[in-house]
DNA sequence: AATACTGTTGGTGGA
DNA sequence: GTCCACCAACAGTAT
């Protein structure tokens, strides 16, 4: 019972399947559980208000579980790297423990402040449980690099094999002879901010449909794994982009933050599958965590993963720079329902369904508006209460057909796509309520209703709703025919590289020659 | 080394 | 509702 630990919190907002909490524990006399609010993030993309929300409603709950055990959360605003060496010099700490993660940003702070512990004489302990694996593992498994199908990933994972499994939360009884030292004060100096603390205009607020925290996420978890015969035969592509209520899940968000472990996850879906008939990866449930790892292992192995320049597995292409178009779509003023609907829920709701990001991104990229995917990332990183670094860069580069998916010549059509799983647009009349009396016939296509139905309907386009801002038609073959030029380009520059290595290869082999026979006339 | 196969989730029009 | 061929045609991987 020695040790001052600071238990880190970053991601990994819970006390499930906490190893590097279970760590701190151990020999341990006081336990400080910190949470730092550290600026970077919101200096480099703005964060929505609706995220905000649900990271403070996690640190709420994760307080209140720990003064359950008679302990407190600890939050600060500020930069790591100057708030720790001063909290290991006031609470003379002797151990800081905290989660993996293999984000950049992340790594560098790591880094940094691995040394400055050292340089406090505090022992550091970091443990993996964000992702199912050791990232690093799965790259080295496979050569060093990341795997770039899905079909690869599965066959090097199957070779390390399982996840691990998962540890308990800590209970009363592990944290008897542990102590937290909070005093009268805490609530002035450690208190978790309001939204009006951090200066957020809270009338933006959209409703609270999915609250942060542990406690709700393993609820949530609760409630979808008694759907048996639901979880067995999920299939993500069968799932409807434009239900009026989620059609899938709803976890990531929880995973994101780490208020749900992926593993706990994973191994709850193993004991639901267990003696039954399910689906299988790549679309069933546990398909859906593994496509997680593959992003988080690709965003480890492929330098810039969030850029298309200086990321060697991301297409070059030259995207139009359209401030116009890119404020229409990310203000769901496309002229398109479908499209606006989706964008309108996005930013009132914060989550929307997989083949509606689809539906969004193709529109905004490849197939209609020609915009830099890095742009479309930007909106998704500041409204998606589940946004996720990794997940969003290679997301977008798939739906971009710029890395992972090459076959571009298939589009999403904006009007099309939605009719599949809601003929009479309920989906659309529901965020969109400005065309809640257009008949089924023209829901997608309002522009295309006769005037004395555009009157009946209350709702006259080009004044009430926008008019179309594309031809989808007409552009979206000219965008196919940019693709093509641009993986031609990429295959002509290949070709010339690896004539380049071989010119160099011939090069060196001639010159080892060289010196062979100058030898042998020596 | 050339070739075949595969790829979570396209659209259209027809049977 | 489901299946199919067709549209035009990609990269990565296994053989």
């Amino acid at each position: 019972m020695s040790h001052n630990c600071i238990h880190w919190f970053r991601k990994g907002l819970r006390l499930h399947d906490n190893p590097a909490l279970i760590a701190a524990l151990k020999d341990c006399k006081h336990i400080y559980p910190l949470f730092l609010l550290d600026p970077w993030y919101a200096n480099n993309t703005p964060i929505g208000i609706n995220r905000w929300r649900f990271l403070i409603e996690s640190l709420k709950d994760l307080d209140s579980s720990l003064r359950k055990l008679n302990s407190r959360l600890f939050v600060l605003r500020g930069s790591p790297t100057e708030i720790l060496p001063k909290l290991f010099e006031k609470w003379k700490i002797t151990r800081l423990t905290f989660e993996v993660d293999t984000e950049p940003y992340s790594q560098s702070r790591d880094k940094e402040v691995m040394k400055l512990a050292e340089e406090h004489s505090v022992e550091v302990i970091s443990k993996t449980s964000h992702t199912l694996y050791n990232i690093d593992r799965i790259i080295d498994e496979n050569s060093g690099k990341a795997p770039l199908t899905y079909v690869r990933f599965q066959t090097v994972i199957r070779d390390i094999g399982s996840p691990k499994k998962t540890v308990p939360a800590p209970t009363e009884e592990d944290m008897k002879d542990v102590l937290t030292p909070f005093s009268k004060n805490h609530e002035k100096e450690f208190r978790i901010p309001t939204l009006e603390d951090l200066g957020l205009d809270t009338s933006c607020l959209g409703p609270d449909l999915f609250p942060g925290g542990e406690t709700e996420a393993l609820r949530r978890l609760d409630e979808h794994m008694k759907r048996t015969g639901w979880v067995c035969s999920f299939e993500k592509p069968k799932t409807s982009p434009n239900a009026l209520t989620a059609s899938t899940t709803v976890l990531s968000p929880y995973v994101r933050f780490g208020c749900l472990s992926a593993r706990t996850f994973w191994w709850r879906l193993t004991d639901v599958y267990r003696g039954k008939k399910h689906s299988d990866p790549p679309v069933s449930l546990h398909g859906q965590l593994l496509w997680r790892e593959f992003f988080y292992t690709a965003a480890v192995g492929i330098p810039n993963f969030n850029k298309m320049e200086g990321n060697p597995h991301c297409v070059q292409v030259d995207w139009d720079d359209n401030p116009e178009h890119l404020a229409a779509w990310r203000e769901a003023r496309t002229g398109f329902p479908f499209i606006d609907a989706i964008m309108t829920q996005l930013r009132q709701e914060g989550w929307i369904h997989h083949l509606a990001r689809h539906a969004v991104a193709c529109f905004l990229t490849r197939g209609d508006l020609w915009t830099s995917w890095e742009e479309g990332q930007k909106v998704f990183e500041e409204l998606l209460l589940d946004a996720d670094w990794s997940l969003n860069a290679g997301n977008w580069q798939w739906l971009s057909a710029s890395a992972f998916f090459h076959q571009y010549f298939r589009v999403y059509s904006p009007i099309a796509f939605g009719k599949k799983t809601d003929k009479y647009g309920d989906y659309i009349k529901k965020y969109l309520p400005v065309l809640k009396k257009f008949p089924a016939e023209y829901i997608y296509e309002p522009w295309k209703a006769p005037r004395s139905i555009q009157e009946r309907a209350g709702c006259i386009v080009g004044k009430d709703y926008p008019r179309p801002i594309v031809e989808h038609e007409v552009i979206h073959k000219k965008n196919i025919q940019r693709m093509k030029a641009a993986y031609a380009k990429r295959s002509s520059e290949d070709q010339d590289d690896k004539t380049k290595t071989k010119g160099k290869k011939r090069k060196v082999n001639e010159s080892i020659k060289d010196m062979f026979e100058k030898k042998a006339k020596r």
